[in-house]
DNA sequence: CGCATAATTGAACGACCGCTCAATAATTAT
DNA sequence: ATAATTATTGAGCGGTCGTTCAATTATGCG
């Protein structure tokens, strides 16, 4: 019937994700997007729509990994609180010289946006409660097995995860110690609320 | 000798910073500036250099009103500890509302920029210790006072504060929620590391 | 092979970007 | 009043933005 050849979807949605976690939204034009994926203005929009509309494909995509990500180290580890301290230490000590931004990618948008990209903005948050919700998910198991207590509830623990998180990312980007981090880390499921 | 009528110096900066603010760096083009502050690009121009120039400035005047604000909640409380805590619970709950990003300008920029504008960063992170520098005075207070214990050293817990404001500020953008937001900054000082 | 169909190309569009500068307006000293 | 000096104006520069689309190229089917 026709033409079928085509670019590899997922490796140029992996480069788009990587540029705009780097750049951000605004500060990533189609002309560096283009560049990156090495394809021409025609197939990215016949392939995306738009500049927003191959930004969502990236926002799912950076979603699916850190998930991806919460689940390998789920296997890994026996405890879930284990695995989810080892989650955090990869967040916030490796990812920052590894990763395209020190950052959470869906952080980083939410604070980049205003009401002018509000649809983005909502998916983002979207997003984001998806991952506090496989927090919860994990901390409940700690819970189940007896680990942790139910002093706080499962939501609570992964919103608090959360602002941990954020903050430590973001003080990784002045405070580049990682003896520091990790024992600011350590501290984070060694006291309260995570330890009674 | 010559003319000297101007603008007011110190609006003009305050409504750039609040510009700059709100939309970030990238995203406030130099005639959303001139719309904002009513001047023409050549005043502009000729009283600032460029849009760095004007950027910085801003910067400086958002620190500058950051320190402000807590000299102003050390006078209101006499506590330190007590002073601290109505100086978050201002930028976390009140500035979500009042303010042109629920954000810390200076995080948010940390966040925004990449090393293509490495000057900007440097000063940004600057201001940024200037203001936990202060958080360690006002901490150290609490300690010689005998309300805090010198378990950690100031700067630690200045460190520590810095991460949960940022955490908490980024928190508050997704779940808008006033009272465990209250709750969430009474626990930062009811439990370890500020509560031995 | 030749045709129908779809993927791909890249020049180009109008809008906006940061920024400049000759022209003009406003002020003060003489 | 006049001259000297400086602040202010705004049209417009070269460049980049997101996006479009006619033309071209590549593929699968009969």
């Amino acid at each position: 019937m026709a033409k079928t050849a085509k670019f590899d979807r997922q490796q140029v949605i992996d480069l788009a994700t990587n540029l705009y976690w780097q750049k951000g939204f605004h500060a990533t034009s189609m002309r560096n997007l283009q560049d990156e994926i090495d394809m021409r203005p025609g197939s990215i929009y016949a392939a995306f729509g738009n500049k927003d509309g191959l930004f969502k494909e990236t926002l799912k995509n950076y979603t699916d990994a850190g998930i991806a990500q919460i689940t390998k180290c789920l296997d890994m580890h026996d405890s879930p609180l284990e695995a989810l301290k080892a989650f955090v230490r990869f967040q916030v000590i490796d990812s920052k010289e590894a990763a395209p931004s020190g950052l959470c990618m869906l952080t980083k948008t939410i604070g980049e946006l205003t009401s002018d990209n509000q649809e983005l903005i909502e998916l983002t948050k979207s997003h984001l409660s998806q991952i506090t919700g496989t927090f919860a998910k994990v901390i409940a198991q700690a819970q189940e097995c007896g680990e942790l207590s139910n002093v706080k509830s499962c939501d609570e623990l992964a919103n608090y995860l959360q602002v941990q998180i954020t903050g430590l990312r973001t003080f990784s980007k002045v405070n580049l110690n990682n003896e520091q981090l990790a024992l600011m880390i350590e501290e984070v499921f060694t006291h309260y609320p995570f330890n009674v």
